[in-house]
DNA sequence: CCTATCCTACCTATCAGTTGGTAGGGTGAT
DNA sequence: ATCACCCTACCAACTGATAGGTAGGATAGG
């Protein structure tokens, strides 16, 4: 209950970082969305590198509870996974945004080690769900399905960032299908 | 023969470019790196924009030539298919970088539109190649290779994108290799 | 109860560095 | 004499970051 700002600090900084990336997040264009001053931010985190990793690291942290949440629920791994695109598909709903992990896997080159560490973990945390659900839903054994998880979250970022490109969300709709049709997803 | 600062210009704006994106460009660095200084670029180009525009043009340019190079030599269309995937990986192995056209959707909402113009250009040379092969190698019918061309093409960038946050391009060839082992990718 | 001390959460003011861009001048080849 | 090409010298805007201060709440000692 304490600090209400950082948690609308970070709220903020993941919009504009999925839009804009970690080069387009700035302290000033930050806190006048929140509602506070520029070096207010300071006092909730010392430095860009570190909100850059908070908000990243928060990032996967909704995402993996999501996951669980999700195949806890369901009891239907076929279903969890036929849903597993639509959480990329929100992004593009949402403004034409993206995957933090994505547009950050751009900028890896520019990136704090902190922020590649919670980038990288994202990913992880993906790859190990898909894999997971893909051995209770596949014919895959637990050492080609890591592979064929590995290929899935690749081919659905791709997807998404082509998709941003035209800022049509139907275009990604259709490289999922295709992604089906092709043997990729399991239909 | 006229101006050669302009090509070196083009060249190292590209290099920047594939390795930091368009707002990773900057006139002071890119002049010092062709040995001229930063007013001067103005001379070739009027503005930050054009001078993203001409590299975004020549870089499709490029691509087109080679592409068509590549199947008029071959006369192997599966050949040609098969080396495509090829030409990402050259950009990883050069320094960890990545295609121009897809580290510029990423920065798609902050591109002038000149430069969104010829990043959307690249995407439809590639597809349209693709798809041309595509009709040559497989039994699909020319409808049917569109979509199937986009689909290649976004898993390709998505591969280059992963790849690239593990600076791994060990990691590209594996994310290939599961495309073409769960039918996205001719064998 | 009171008051000294500390903490949280923010502020103003300012910094040095970097950005894209401009004005105007020099020089050498045609 | 013109013009392509490059220069020095700027500028305004913006960047992350720091210094130092203020208002108000919590807390502990007397």
């Amino acid at each position: 209950m304490s600090s209400n700002s950082r948690e609308a600090i970070l709220a903020a900084a993941k919009l504009t970082a999925q839009a804009h990336g970690y080069s387009g997040l700035n302290f000033r264009d930050l806190a006048a969305e929140v509602g506070i001053k520029a070096a207010s931010i300071y006092h909730h985190f010392p430095s860009k590198a570190d909100l850059g990793a908070a908000v990243a690291r928060r990032y996967w942290e909704d995402s993996a509870a999501y996951l669980e949440a999700l195949l806890a629920e369901s009891k239907d791994p076929a279903a969890c996974l036929r849903q597993y695109p639509g959480t990329f598909r929100k992004a593009l709903e949402s403004g034409n945004r993206m995957c933090l992990c994505s547009f950050m896997a751009a900028e890896y080159d520019d990136l704090p080690e902190p922020v590649k560490k919670e980038i990288r973990t994202f990913t992880d945390i993906n790859v190990a769900w898909l894999s997971k659900v893909l051995v209770a839903v596949t014919a895959l054994s637990l050492e080609e399905s890591e592979p064929r998880a590995r290929a899935i979250f690749a081919a659905i970022t791709g997807a998404q960032l082509m998709a941003r490109s035209r800022a049509d969300v139907s275009l990604y709709d259709a490289l999922i299908e295709s992604y089906r049709a092709a043997g990729l997803l399991p239909a």
